[in-house]
DNA sequence: CGACTTTGACCGGCGC
DNA sequence: GCGCCGGTCAAAGTCG
């Protein structure tokens, strides 16, 4: 492009050279010719400084040029800023322009991508073809230009976003073993990914759901293998394996709440290999988008260094989104939250227990807890509309059943959409566009921020997927009576196909007669992922009313979650 | 009889 | 190094 306008640039002086020769050879026209003459002169200077600065241009090119190849070669080599430095020569504005632009797309080849995406911006820097891969090179580069150092406000993007190259490199291993034991680890010699990096921790979905019964029916056929009584809880935890093929590693651990003898709390951890029954990918798939979540989550945590971003919550319309980094302390809050830590693991926290105060259309202050270890990071919501359905998670079957749901809860999920990246929170934003978050600080982030920030949010696919799959849970199974796909699970399969559509389907007539049935959600997981030395914690929470809100203290999520 | 649960023992990580 | 604790194993028991 600019090399284009460049050589028009240097057309144009040709054919002004050639007039000028032409000028010269008939001396007798030069009265005539005088007056234009004098234009002539005004342009050829013109014309010279338009040489000379296209020369100039042409040389800081090439030289870009050179050093771009050459970062390019080097790879990893080198960091962001010493390329950015090296690139960045001694010009005017609009190379300094070209020259960001440059260092960006070096950027993203030495900030995560793969070999074969760097080949693809390598091409596009040269072809200017690859629309698609450019998409993908920009949206790296924004990535890490969120996390570089220098990130100003304009970091628009908001690293929630499954930009999964991270988790996709590192996490997609379908048999991704989880559990420390020794099988675990003879089983995890043979991985590359994850033997290389020790620290790493797995990702767990802890699930808070009122229940009688010993454990959730999540549609999965499950084997107990021990029980303990845990520190701090008198009531036994128990661990369960996944028995519906062989060499699963998804286990599980349920323990009721010491607290609240009718929460139950149960952690999932690892991914199945296998083909899940249509009743069991719902809660499948609510676990793992939430792990995704929370692995995004705490990838963004890491990147919300700016010191705006504590006060970002004014702008979200009181949807707390609780993002911390336990070295920072610093809070972000999107949707109402309470945060649970584990020591040892970064774990979501799916909430299907209301704060008392849920019963107002307010949300629950966001509480808080980090564990000095881990950052956590805490997504819950506490719906006002969720107030207005019975909740009755116990003492009866949970299948989709045929009764309509109370309009005001469907209707709001009915927004769910396809589209809505904005539909889910946005939702929320202009139900909530009233009220204040009890928590929230008063605001003085730039707008831009905010609304990039609820922008990325909802448009991350993992967060719609948790998202939409506890709003789907949670309308399949406490509407009342248990009732009413028909309104519910129109929007909801709209909005993310026909797979969901099908799977809630199918879930009700296959659930299972368990007091403590539910659906949650389906699919692939995308779970655990690598991104921190630092494990994180998330929390979900579905306000449902007459439960505890979710604990408030490191001790007491240990205590509950672990 | 097979599948599942119970339960004490064992192991490894972690903090002191 | 020691003890605590979480997690797992595996033999014995139970159930349908």
């Amino acid at each position: 492009m600019e090399v284009a306008k460049r050589t028009s640039v240097v057309e144009d002086n040709r054919k002004l050279d050639q007039l000028d020769k032409m000028e010269n050879r008939e001396p007798g026209k030069e009265q005539k010719l005088s007056s234009t003459k004098v234009e002539m002169g005004e342009v050829r200077e013109e014309n010279e400084k338009l040489k000379n600065l296209l020369t100039r241009i042409v040389d800081d090119y090439r030289s870009l040029q050179t050093h771009y190849f050459d970062i390019v070669q080097q790879g990893k080599g080198k960091t962001v800023k010493e390329a950015s430095t090296a690139i960045a020569p001694p010009a005017d504005v609009e190379e300094e322009q070209e020259l960001v632009s440059l260092s960006l797309g070096s950027t993203i080849l030495q900030g995560g991508l793969s070999k074969r995406e760097e080949k693809s911006c390598i091409e596009i820097n040269g072809n200017k073809e690859d629309n698609k891969n450019e998409e993908e090179c920009l949206m790296l580069a924004l990535d890490y230009k969120f996390e570089g150092p220098s990130s100003k406000g304009e970091a628009n993007v908001l690293s929630l976003s499954s930009d999964n190259s991270f988790d996709d490199t590192k996490d997609e291993d379908p048999g991704e073993p989880w559990p420390p034991s020794k099988i675990m680890k003879n089983m995890r010699a043979g991985d590359d990914d994850l033997s290389q990096q020790p620290q790493v921790k797995k990702a767990r979905v802890s699930v808070r759901a009122r229940c009688d019964a010993p454990t959730m029916n999540d549609g999965c056929q499950w084997r107990k293998y021990g029980q303990k009584i845990a520190k701090g809880n008198p009531c036994p935890r128990a661990y369960y394996r996944c028995t519906v093929a062989p060499g699963c590693p998804v286990r599980k651990q349920v323990q009721r709440c010491a607290d609240d003898m009718s929460i139950l709390i149960t952690t999932y951890e690892g991914t199945h290999n296998h083909p899940l029954p249509v009743s069991a990918t719902a809660m499948a798939s609510t676990t793992s988008a939430a792990a995704s979540m929370l692995m995004s989550g705490s990838t963004s945590s890491r990147t919300f260094s700016t010191p705006s971003i504590s006060s970002t919550s004014a702008s979200l319309h009181g949807l707390n989104f609780g993002l911390s980094d336990a070295s920072r302390s610093r809070p972000f809050f999107l949707p109402t939250a309470s945060v649970s830590s584990t020591p040892s693991y970064p774990t979501i926290t799916l909430d299907l227990t209301a704060p008392p105060t849920s019963t107002t259309q307010s949300f629950a202050v966001n509480r808080l807890t980090s564990n000095p270890k881990y950052p956590s990071t805490s997504f819950s919501f506490s719906s006002p509309e969720t107030s207005t359905i019975s909740t009755s998670w116990s003492n009866n079957y949970l299948g989709y059943g045929s009764q309509l749901y109370s309009k005001a809860p469907i209707s709001s999920f009915s927004n769910i959409g396809r589209h809505a990246q904005d539909s889910i929170l946005n939702s929320y934003l202009q139900k909530t566009a009233n009220l204040k978050a009890p928590s929230t600080s008063s605001s003085s982030t730039p707008s831009f921020l905010t609304d990039s920030i609820a922008k990325a949010i909802t448009s991350d696919p993992s967060f719609q997927s948790a998202l939409a799959a506890a709003i789907t849970s949670y309308v399949g199974n406490h509407g009342p009576n248990q009732a009413a796909q028909t309104r519910v699970e129109a929007p909801v399969s709209q909005a993310y196909g026909a797979k969901w559509g099908d799977q809630l389907n199918s879930s009700s007539s296959t659930f299972s007669a368990t007091p403590c049935a539910s659906s949650f959600l389906s699919s692939k997981s995308n779970g655990q992922n690598s991104s921190a030395q630092n494990g994180s914690n998330l929390t979900f929470s579905l306000g449902f009313p007459s439960s505890q809100s979710a604990s408030t203290s490191p001790t007491e999520n240990k205590d509950r979650i672990s």
